[in-house]
DNA sequence: CACTCGTGGAA
DNA sequence: TTTCCAAGAGT
């Protein structure tokens, strides 16, 4: 039975077996965070998949309520200035996505009239929304039965349909045919099980020590079935860090969110003793338009009187 | 397609 | 202590 698992999804929404048990663990486990409620917005919903890019749930819960308590609609944050999105980005890390985050919210103000398109097609024309953004807001927020395809979805596939102990290194074509096959008909049990698979591959089929005594499918798990054999090939590389552009780029950031106001070069020197490290990154910073040069050596997060 | 882009907590 | 990696996107 080594194709009961694909079997059992055939047509995508098999009674008995794998989406009824996947979709049952999840009425049980399933965290209660705000952009899951039913009070949650289309924004709110977009702010969080947005901050959660590669951004752990635990880091984002404060920052997300405080930018929905500050700019409640896309509207609000539009009219505020760029680098005020920066600055209350804090620590998420990756801080273009605030810029970008920030011009989606200008594109909606300027084309949507100020709300959240809703189907992802039109979601996918914002800056800072890809396949997986797109597609995510439109079943999470406005129920269009689309195919998400994230690290936890890709993981969970790779596992339980593929037998592979991690996904491949980037999304093949193979793997997004497979969680199409995999997604409901109907809609609004679609949505469910898209966010489902999201959850078990956070809370049970994690990348480290994968809880398989708790997994609702592990049964029919095809990775289980072979006995969890260590992936094969070569080992994936880590991100380096240590004197990186990015540790880099990350103090300068730093040392310019904590001033509510322009800051001399000097302040920005005594970041760094590598001066042309510190350079270059300042200088992509600005290029990025997350640094804004002021006359007279100073510098400050970008102001709104600038053009985009 | 390969590479870049932050951050900090857990193992 | 070092390593891994978390709801990716853009180039």
């Amino acid at each position: 039975m080594t194709g009961s698992l694909v079997g059992a999804a055939s047509g995508g929404d098999a009674p008995g077996g794998l989406h009824e048990r996947v979709l049952e663990w999840y009425s049980g486990a399933q965290r209660d965070l705000p952009w899951r409620r039913s009070d949650a917005t289309a924004w709110g919903i977009f702010v969080s998949e947005v901050m959660l890019q590669q951004t752990p749930v635990a880091r984002v819960l404060p920052v997300w309520v405080e930018w929905m308590t500050r700019w409640p609609e896309p509207t609000d944050l539009a009219a505020d200035a760029p680098g005020e999105a920066v600055r209350a980005w804090g620590r998420l890390g990756y801080p273009r996505r605030a810029l970008r985050l920030h011009s989606a919210a200008v594109a909606m103000t300027e084309r949507h009239g100020g709300k959240v398109p809703m189907s992802e097609a039109e979601l996918s024309t914002l800056p800072g929304v890809g396949a997986y953004t797109a597609a995510a807001v439109a079943t999470f927020a406005f129920g269009e039965r689309t195919v998400v395809v994230d690290t936890n979805v890709r993981r969970v596939i790779a596992r339980a349909v593929t037998g592979d102990q991690y996904a491949a290194a980037s999304p093949t074509r193979a793997e997004h045919t497979l969680a199409t096959s995999l997604v409901p008909t109907d809609p609004d049990r679609a949505r469910t099980w898209s966010v489902a698979v999201m959850e078990l591959g956070a809370l049970v089929c994690t990348a480290r020590a994968p809880r398989c005594g708790e997994c609702p499918i592990s049964d029919l798990c095809r990775w289980q079935l072979r006995g969890r054999p260590a992936h094969e090939g070569p080992p994936r590389r880590g991100q380096a860090w240590a004197g990186t552009d990015r540790q880099m780029r990350g103090a300068l950031l730093r040392r310019l969110r904590e001033s509510p106001g322009p800051v001399p070069r000097a302040a920005l020197e005594a970041v760094s003793d590598n001066a042309l490290q510190r350079e270059r990154c300042l200088d992509s910073l600005v290029a990025d338009g997350l640094v804004e040069p002021l006359p007279r050596d100073l510098f400050q997060l970008p102001g709104s009187r600038g053009t985009s």
